[in-house]
RNA sequence: GGGCGUGUAGCUCAGUUGGCUAGAGCUUCCGGUUUACACCCGGACGGUCGCAGGUUCGAGUCCUGCCGCGCCCA
């Protein structure tokens, strides 16, 4: 039956286009997974963005690349479960609040904990999730309807599960440490939260004149605010030059105190004088020496990095920094400072606070890693997760190798709070609920006795490790678990190895007994067109709704899609144009074929003969096909973009249709049957373009699809039906079309060279071949025809194949 | 200092297990607009594959050394 097919414009309008087809994804239930169902899984967890966060260029790069996953899946039959969510982002969240309350003159501690709890979820539900949307611009064909946070109830359930066990199973513990403090946010950082920068700064050599008065011991310090706290000398038992001061005693500078002289291993004759001062309350190193010796740990700055009244009075109060500077013009003035360097060296930063952090001595929870992450480094090995590109395990292991005990506990009020309770004299009882804890410290004390939680919450990491299965409803026995879990794939940066892939896997494999996900795909970081790492005091960064709203969706996920495997990937608005032309350019491919068959009948049957050029484009398509299936089963996106665009822009475009015009233009040469097979052909291919691009371009494909097929196959969307698939008929390979578009190449170079412009028609071309290529040419004759836009065709002999042409000379 | 990655056309990058004359896109230049598209089409220019050795009938690809760049760790 002849339908009446759509006429297009002559561009696409893709901001109307994609908002609609958005519209339409958004009110229809297309990207839900049916647990109930019995096609296979496939599942993908979303690593969780930040809840305070907007969408940057990594996220844009990190979801398109799930998404081309996740569709492709979907169209191969798969039940797809693409999970979305936020994650609570403990300091981020609460900072956020607390800026939005100090504006209207309210501390936190005004309100008190529950009521500061309230406005924080109030902002959640107000503003929290702008990257969901943003998501859903893009495309993102998540499961939406299954949206988690990991401070939901079940989420959180799980969470306090998950602590309750570690600490039965020796897993957790509660230790006076010293840990990473960052003064700005007030709270414990774990070791990747700190990250070290290379900064200018001085070396101040330090007189501590010996006790017995014989002189002076010379030290070097990039602190001076800290001497405050020193508790010892140390030098290096095999350095000539002190041994003979080991066991007397030093003075400590401004306060007096003495410093007894030590042996150990930690100093290094090589650097500064060789002798070091021991700080064992605010360095991580001094902290080590200090408890092999016994020296006392003089704690001298409170939690805000100012100094405390352990210094002398005329110090108290003043900053890390503000103290340096004063102690320095002191120790000058006692002609104690022997000399300054200019020196470059690592300072361990917060990564949020953005200010160096303050080793302190404090009471925090741990886990204990090192049973963990002997199981997760054995899953990787083993080969049970798969890393994609393969190198990312050394950086894996290397981490795993070093890994040090995982500090926990953070002094925020955001976030999951510590399931332990406190008894009076201190005793602790970890439980998953007050009532229980209650009842834990009765049967303990053979009364009922009052209990004080814990007030420190979890690093969101904690929560966030939980992710793959927490979702799935663990340590629920559900449906969703049994079906998806483990987790296909996880796709990310390979910044975070150690934030997600690597806690990810030491939960799952602890909490579960299973890999969380079969295979991690590491793709790189996206940097500006220069190569630089976006940054903020370099103000390079991109806003990818820029793009979007400029050239598409469409367009900067072509871009993404471009990223190859493994090496950062630059951002460069060039490349967002040549999605942005692919688009336009299907949209008038689309057009050109829309406009051809008029007169076609969707149903008609492949026409018996087909002129060589449509099988040819047949057997493109099919070898196209079976091209993206291998290479998505490797989730080689970068590769199947080539391939898509090799076959569409090259093949189909640039010359297929260029070949076919003639057949439609010239009713004489060319009969009914001939027109029809290459509108079947038309018809045919264009419908599985549509279907292949789908992963990659979802917008433009689906308003097309829409437009022209959805009257005729009608399935709802394009994104619910199947993938395109290889048909080994097509597949059959036509040697002579070889020759063919050689033939196309050598005419096409002869028009530019005799300058023939386009429109011109050529009233007779003569092929010069072989004789053997003749007689194979000749029952092509009005394929060749077509394909060198002719009436007139002649051959002749020769060596070499070549073409010649007349043109009607109008003057 | 250790580990990993990387170095291919002016720019951004491909190049599977070694195998036709090393590819694509962008840029530049030349030509082309009645019959899908100037957000277009055709053509051309453009490479000592970082350098030096080695293995091989054959190396961008494998091995060794060196140099540059980047990242992580110390």
């Amino acid at each position: 039956m002849i339908m009446k097919l759509p006429e297009l414009d002559k561009m696409p309008d893709t901001q109307t286009l994609e908002t609609s087809v958005q519209d339409f994804w958004d009110s229809n239930d297309f990207y839900k997974c049916n647990p109930q169902s019995d096609k296979d899984p496939f599942c993908i967890m979303i690593p969780p963005p930040n809840v305070t966060g907007v969408l940057h260029a990594g996220h844009a790069l990190n979801n398109s690349l799930i998404d081309f996953v996740v569709r492709y899946q979907r169209m191969k039959g798969k039940d797809v479960l693409w999970q979305p969510g936020t994650d609570h982002a403990g300091i981020a969240t609460q900072r956020q609040v607390e800026k939005n309350l100090e504006k209207q003159k309210i501390r936190k501690t005004d309100l008190g904990r529950e009521a500061f709890i309230k406005k924080v979820w109030e902002w959640k539900e107000k503003s929290g999730g702008q990257i969901i949307k943003q998501l859903k611009r893009l495309g993102a064909s998540c499961d939406w309807s299954r949206e988690r946070f990991t401070m939901d109830k079940d989420l959180s359930d799980a969470v306090r599960k998950v602590f309750v066990k570690m600490y039965k199973d020796g897993l957790i513990y509660k230790g006076t440490r010293m840990v990473n403090w960052c003064p700005k946010q007030n709270t414990a950082v774990s070791d990747l939260e700190v990250e070290n920068q290379q900064m200018n700064g001085k070396f101040w050599h330090i007189k501590y004149p010996l006790e017995d008065g014989s002189g002076y011991i010379s030290i070097a310090t990039t602190r001076p605010e800290t001497t405050m706290g020193d508790g010892a000398v140390a030098v290096h038992p095999s350095d000539e030059r002190y041994k003979h001061l080991i066991g007397k005693n030093c003075v400590l500078p401004l306060l007096g105190r003495l410093l007894p002289i030590i042996a150990d291993e930690h100093p290094d004759p090589e650097k500064g004088s060789g002798a070091v001062k021991i700080t064992g309350a605010h360095d991580f190193d001094d902290y080590e020496v200090a408890k092999r010796h016994n020296i006392p740990l003089i704690q001298i700055m409170d939690f805000q990095a100012k100094m405390n009244e352990n210094v002398p009075e005329k110090y108290r109060g003043l900053s890390r920094y503000d103290a340096r500077k004063l102690i320095v013009e002191d120790l000058e003035k006692e002609g104690l400072l022997e000399k300054v360097e200019d020196i470059q060296h690592i300072v361990p930063h917060s990564e949020r606070g953005k200010v160096p952090v303050e080793p302190m001595i404090s009471d925090q929870w741990y886990v204990k890693i090192q049973p963990l992450a002997d199981e997760a480094k054995r899953v990787v090995e083993n080969g049970d997760i798969k890393f994609v590109p393969e190198h990312r395990k050394n950086l894996y292991f290397s981490w795993m190798d070093n890994i040090r005990d995982w500090c926990i506990s953070r002094q925020l009020w955001w976030g999951h709070q510590i399931p332990a309770w406190y008894a009076e004299d201190g005793t602790v009882f970890v439980e998953e609920t007050e009532e229980e804890a209650f009842a834990a410290a009765e049967r303990h004390f053979g009364k009922p006795v009052t209990l004080v939680q814990d007030e420190d919450v979890l690093d969101t990491w904690f929560s966030s490790m939980l992710w793959p299965f927490s979702t799935l409803g663990w340590p629920h026995e559900t449906i969703e678990m049994k079906k998806y879990y483990p987790n296909d794939l996880l796709v990310t940066g390979f910044d975070i190895i150690f934030f997600w892939v690597a806690r990810m896997i030491m939960a799952g494999t602890y909490l579960t007994k299973q890999v969380p996900f079969k295979t991690v795909h590491l793709h790189g970081l996206v940097r500006d067109s220069k190569g630089q790492k976006f940054s903020k005091s370099k103000g390079n960064g991109v806003d990818p709704m820029e793009p979007v709203g400029k050239f598409g969706a469409d367009a900067l996920r072509h871009w993404a899609a471009g990223a190859s495997f493994g090496v950062d990937h630059r951002y460069d608005e060039r490349d967002i144009k040549v999605g942005r032309k692919l688009v336009v350019k299907l949209w008038n491919a689309s057009r050109m074929v829309l406009m051809n068959l008029t007169d076609f009948d969707s149903e008609s049957a492949r026409p018996e003969k087909m002129p060589i050029e449509d099988q040819w484009i047949l057997s493109e398509l099919s070898n196209c096909i079976a091209d993206v299936d291998t290479k998505m089963e490797k989730y080689d996106t970068f590769a199947t973009r080539e391939i898509l665009d090799k076959f569409f822009w090259h093949s189909f475009c640039d010359r297929y249709l260029e070949m076919i015009k003639e057949r439609f233009w010239n009713d004489e040469l060319y009969d009914v049957e001939n027109k029809l097979s290459a509108q079947w052909t038309l018809w045919h291919v264009l419908r599985a373009i549509l279907g292949l691009y789908a992963p990659f371009i979802p917008f433009v494909t689906e308003e097309l699809y829409q437009r022209i097929y959805k009257p005729f196959e009608g399935k709802e969307s394009l994104h619910i039906t199947a993938f395109p698939e290889a048909n080994a008929e097509w597949s059959k390979p036509v040697d002579i079309m070889e020759t063919f578009l050689e033939l196309l190449d050598l005419i096409r170079k002869e028009r530019t060279d005799q300058k023939v412009a386009n429109s011109v028609k050529l009233t007779s071309v003569c092929v010069e071949a072989s004789k053997d290529l003749i007689e194979t040419l000749k029952p092509h004759t009005l394929s060749l025809c077509s394909i060198l836009r002719t009436t007139d065709l002649t051959f002749a002999t020769s060596d070499r194949l070549s073409v010649t042409f007349e043109v009607q000379n109008d003057s």
